[in-house]
RNA sequence: ACCCAGAUGGCGAAAUUGGUAUACGCGCUGGAUUCAAAAUCCAGUGAUUACAUCAUGCGGGUUCGAAUCCCGCUCUGGGUACCA
């Protein structure tokens, strides 16, 4: 009988839909498993080959995972709230939430093609106003809590303001961006405006300026990623540095808990290191210095003083652009040359040898030195989104300085030389001449620390993180503003529903939610009011920012443990069953964002009491990326043009700059040519354009990189399915190399796994027929049987699923040889192939007379009596291989010694040479030494 | 630039974590079957000047023994905070 995968597929899918195999519920007498999964954004491609891998590795898994006994959760949802839809609602004015809906139908219907086991009865979107009810929730309470660092806890805001109340903030030890201290008398005597103004700067979701790449000619905000070289992606338009007021979440508050909290991960060491990096935790010195020309507000400034002991050797300062006080600090003549520079400088330059800078006519007064050090503005010593913002020159020792000053004519001191003994001491140092740096560092941060001048701060690179997105497609963040003061919406008035609106564009910086008429706040009676009302009485503006599509895909988990729940985003009960999720399987590309995120939500619900545990995930495991050639067309900046790429080596001396498009793989013709014809039917926009070509031809640029829906490098996997049938598909994806590897797509080989599926059916068959024997199996078989179980449960426990397939092919390759179709051994190896194969493997369970779906039978289980108690010993001369001799595993080593040098073998290759060393490694190897 | 990975036959890869390098699969070569092809089956397949020697990106080192550990490079991929 030809195996014939489309009907056996489509039936078992079908069957399993209609029995609700996959459907889980809380089971107090099982042990439950949560196994979770890459939350998808469903875009218009499709799933691609590349979300596959983790999926059907998770799968195999839970397959595993169930028949071992556990009652496994294996939930499937959206992250839909995001840019693409947004971007394509902006250019077809389609709603994004229909462009959602149609796009994750399309990826459930693929997800069920390759028989993935997803309890579809838990599908959530966060873009479903029962799903961002609980977001908006969520960050209304993390707007009415405050972190306090000697608790190590998130704490209600109310506690905080009843403190104030008693004895201000002497007492307070919170993690916030307020400096100053008030008793409880200044306290009540502060205005309600005053007193919310305090209170923001205690809050972890709070309101404060940021810098955002600004896109005038786009009117909105974009990401780094909608960026290349300082221009939009899209259209090519100039983008500037601005400063805006902004949502954040104060993050860094746990800083030092997401690093502990690794402790309780089973994950890579380099993931960890990749987190720990990011937080970047640091012990940093800063010293505060007076300005000399000081007005009210800026008499002191901050700055990073990277080498202490260096401290003589500062010859001026530097502030970064984008420093809070960087238009105060100027006096009046030198204004002019500030702006003007600001104007121009608002990147921060990628090229490390240029300086560039301008000079503020004012200075700090050096503590030590008694003389006045001039203050710059520099975009050339900081990193991009560096938290610091200010630091010392030291010219004598530093590159950057060194340059700098040299440009501006500044002093250059040196304040350590080589002694006679080739050690670095200090000079022209005056108190800590002679002192080695290490010394002289030990001396002169106490000294500072004493008089107030200098402070060690624990410092963490991971910085607040902003929240607000000037965008449609997201959720509303519930916030109306009294005079200025943010309110929160009463949280039994939410959801607040994302308005629809006719224009998707953003307006002037703002989300298109400004073109809503209906978007103010009756406080009185508690809804939502037309714009017209607003008298900031009774009636107030509402938030017009959304939230980020990290919110929504930050907790998400939870809410698959109770998702239809309305009364609370996860009932108690449910939460003690399933607790945190065991094996969460995702791309290596989440390693921080994402991560990073979800554990700081996680903390922060459980510090206020909604869950029980401290980290959301037991165990991590990355999925390598697959790769895929992208292909890009070229296109001159300022020119409705595009040159083939051969000719841009050519052209790039000319003063033209060039910027990359990514075209879809289907417009390129073999030999990595521009299907010029179906290019401009596919993007019409540049059907006027001018083809620059080479050879008659136009030539693509081609680039290994992410599988992904933004470089149009995707590789759909129904094709490969209809092909070759989903099992044959699963098996290839895992085939093709450990998990966590990253790989290059190529589907030349999966022909080796058609032909496995093909011999694996015809071990059951015969001329055609179902047959196969009762007889009992022989010692070897079950030898062969017994060892193959252990094998491969070990395997798919170190989810090294690609060599759990070799072993599966081999035993199958030995039944073969053996013509072994008994019963006894083919039964326990179908359950084998179940969760690796799970049509055929229910197919051919069906016609071994079961009566129920093959995940109702536990696995068979390693009968120790069959396996082979024998070791094959390499003996080696001089770490050389000459002969290979099975040896009983438990033998002693002083029984090893002796049969080994009474062999005939080595007596033969001894001859007459004497043996300086015996190595004999039980289990391992022997290695005779002459 | 910084942080994290990876590199093994013609190709995807394996190697019990320092102990027989190349399992398993693809491809290729030869044979069987066939009028022929496809499909299938059988055998072979790292290289070379073949009882040996050389081979795990490059150059050193540690060790009885290194793909695996250490030092220094090269190339490729991911991340760098508003793609998800």
């Amino acid at each position: 009988m030809e195996y014939n995968f489309k009907e056996i597929e489509k039936r078992w899918q079908k069957y399993w839909k209609k029995h609700n195999i996959f459907y889980v519920k809380e089971n107090e007498k099982k042990k439950k498993f949560y196994i979770l999964n890459m939350f998808p954004y469903p875009s218009g491609e499709g799933l691609h080959v590349g979300h596959c891998l983790g999926y059907i590795a998770s799968d195999i898994y839970a397959r595993y995972k169930r028949v071992e006994g556990y009652n496994v959760l294996n939930p499937m949802g959206f992250d839909s709230f995001g840019l693409p839809a947004e971007q394509y609602a902006i250019q077809t004015g389609n709603h994004p939430s229909d462009t959602t809906l149609k796009n994750s139908q399309k990826y459930q219907i693929q997800m069920n093609k390759i028989g993935i086991s997803f309890d579809w009865n838990r599908k959530l979107y966060t873009s479903s106003p029962n799903y961002y009810h609980w977001t908006q929730w969520m960050f209304i309470q993390i707007f009415n809590s405050w972190y306090d660092k000697n608790c190590k806890k998130a704490k209600p805001i109310e506690i905080l303001v009843e403190e104030f109340n008693k004895n201000g903030n002497f007492f307070v030890n919170a993690s916030t961006s307020y400096k100053k201290k008030f008793n409880s008398k200044e306290w009540n005597d502060f205005n309600s405006f005053e007193k919310e103004t305090i209170l923001l700067d205690y809050r972890l979701a709070f309101l404060c300026k940021n810098i955002v790449n600004w896109c005038p000619d786009l009117g909105t905000v974009l990401a780094n990623d909608e960026i290349k070289n300082g221009k939009s992606q899209r259209g090519g338009y100039p983008v500037y540095k601005k400063n805006m007021l902004q949502w954040h979440i104060r993050i860094s508050a746990y800083a030092e808990r997401l690093i502990k909290g690794l402790n309780l991960v089973e994950c890579s060491q380099s993931l960890k290191r990749l987190q720990i990096n990011w937080i970047g935790k640091s012990i940093k010195f800063f010293v505060t210095l007076n300005v000399v020309y000081n007005n009210e507000k800026i008499k002191k400034i901050k700055f990073f003083l990277f080498c202490p002991e260096m401290i003589f050797g500062v010859t001026f300062v530097i502030l970064s652009p984008d420093h809070p006080i960087v238009n105060e600090i100027s006096v009046d003549s030198h204004k002019k040359n500030v702006s003007k520079y600001l104007k121009n400088n608002s990147f921060f330059k990628e090229e490390e040898e240029k300086v560039s800078g301008v000079f503020t006519g004012n200075y700090i007064f050096h503590p030590f030195l008694k003389k006045k050090i001039p203050i710059y503005i520099s975009n050339s010593f900081f990193v991009k989104n560096d938290i610091i913002k200010s630091i010392v020159g030291i010219p004598g020792h530093e590159k950057k300085s060194n340059n700098f000053a040299k440009k501006f004519r500044l002093e250059i001191i040196k304040v350590y030389k080589k002694n006679i003994n080739n050690n670095e001491i200090c000079t022209n140092s005056d108190l800590l001449n002679g002192l080695n740096l290490k010394e002289a560092r030990k001396k002169i941060t106490k000294i500072l620390i004493e008089k107030n001048i200098g402070e060690e701060n624990t410092y963490y690179k991971i910085r607040d993180a902003i929240f607000s997105r000037q965008r449609y497609w997201g959720e509303p963040i519930p916030i109306y503003f009294k005079k200025k003061i943010p309110r929160t919406i009463p949280v039994n008035k939410l959801p607040i529903i994302l308005p629809k609106v006719n224009n998707y564009h953003p307006k002037n910086g703002k989300s298109s939610l400004t073109r809503v008429k209906n978007w103010a706040w009756d406080e009185k009676n508690m809804k939502i009011v037309s714009n017209t009302l607003i008298d900031h009485k009774n009636i107030f503006p509402m938030e017009i920012n959304t939230m980020p599509s990290w919110a929504g895909s930050s907790w998400y988990f939870l809410r698959y443990m109770d998702v239809h729940n309305h009364q609370f985003f996860l009932d108690k009960k449910k939460e003690n069953y399933w607790k945190n999720v065991d094996l969460y399987i995702g791309g290596s590309e989440h390693s921080t964002g994402h991560l990073i995120y979800a554990r700081f939500w996680h903390k922060f619900l459980k510090d206020r009491g909604w869950i029980t545990t401290e980290e959301p995930f037991k165990k991590i495991l990355n999925q390598g990326m697959i790769l895929s050639y992208s292909a890009s067309i070229i296109k001159i900046i300022g020119e409705n043009t595009f040159i083939s790429y051969g000719l841009l080596k050519k052209s790039i001396n000319k003063n033209i700059s060039f910027q990359e498009i990514y075209v879809d793989l289907s417009l390129i013709k073999g030999n990595n040519e521009l299907d010029i014809k179906k290019f401009k039917k596919n993007k019409p926009e540049f059907c006027t354009f001018n083809f620059l070509l080479e050879k008659g031809i136009f030539i693509c640029k081609r680039k290994l990189e992410k599988m992904s829906k933004s470089k149009l490098n995707v590789i759909n996997p129904d094709k490969i399915c209809d092909k070759y049938g989903s099992d044959v598909f699963r098996i290839y994806e895992m085939f093709l190399g450990p998990i966590t590897q990253s790989k290059p797509w190529n589907d030349e080989k999966i022909k080796g796994m058609k032909n496995f599926i093909k011999k694996l059916w015809s071990l059951f068959h015969k001329e055609n027929n179902f047959q196969i024997s009762e007889i009992n199996p022989t010692l070897k078989e079950l030898q062969i049987l017994h060892s193959t179980i252990k094998e491969v449960k070990n395997k798919i426990n170190s989810f090294s699923l690609n060599t759990s397939i070799s072993s599966l092919m081999v035993f199958v390759n030995k039944l073969i040889a053996l013509r072994c179709n008994k019963r006894k051994i083919l039964e326990p190896m179908v359950q084998l192939m179940a969760p690796f194969s799970p049509h055929i493997a229910e197919e051919l369970w069906n016609k071994l007379g079961k009566k129920k779906s093959i995940i109702n039978y536990p696995i068979p289980i390693v009968n120790s009596k069959y396996l082979i108690n024998k070791i094959t010993y390499p003996i080696m001369f001089n770490g050389k291989l000459k002969f290979l001799e099975q040896f009983d595993s438990n033998i002693s080593t002083k029984e090893l010694k002796n049969k080994i040098l009474n062999h005939s073998k080595t007596k033969f290759l001894l001859k007459d040479k004497i043996i300086k060393k015996l190595i004999i490694v039980p289990k391992k190897i022997i290695n005779i030494l002459i």
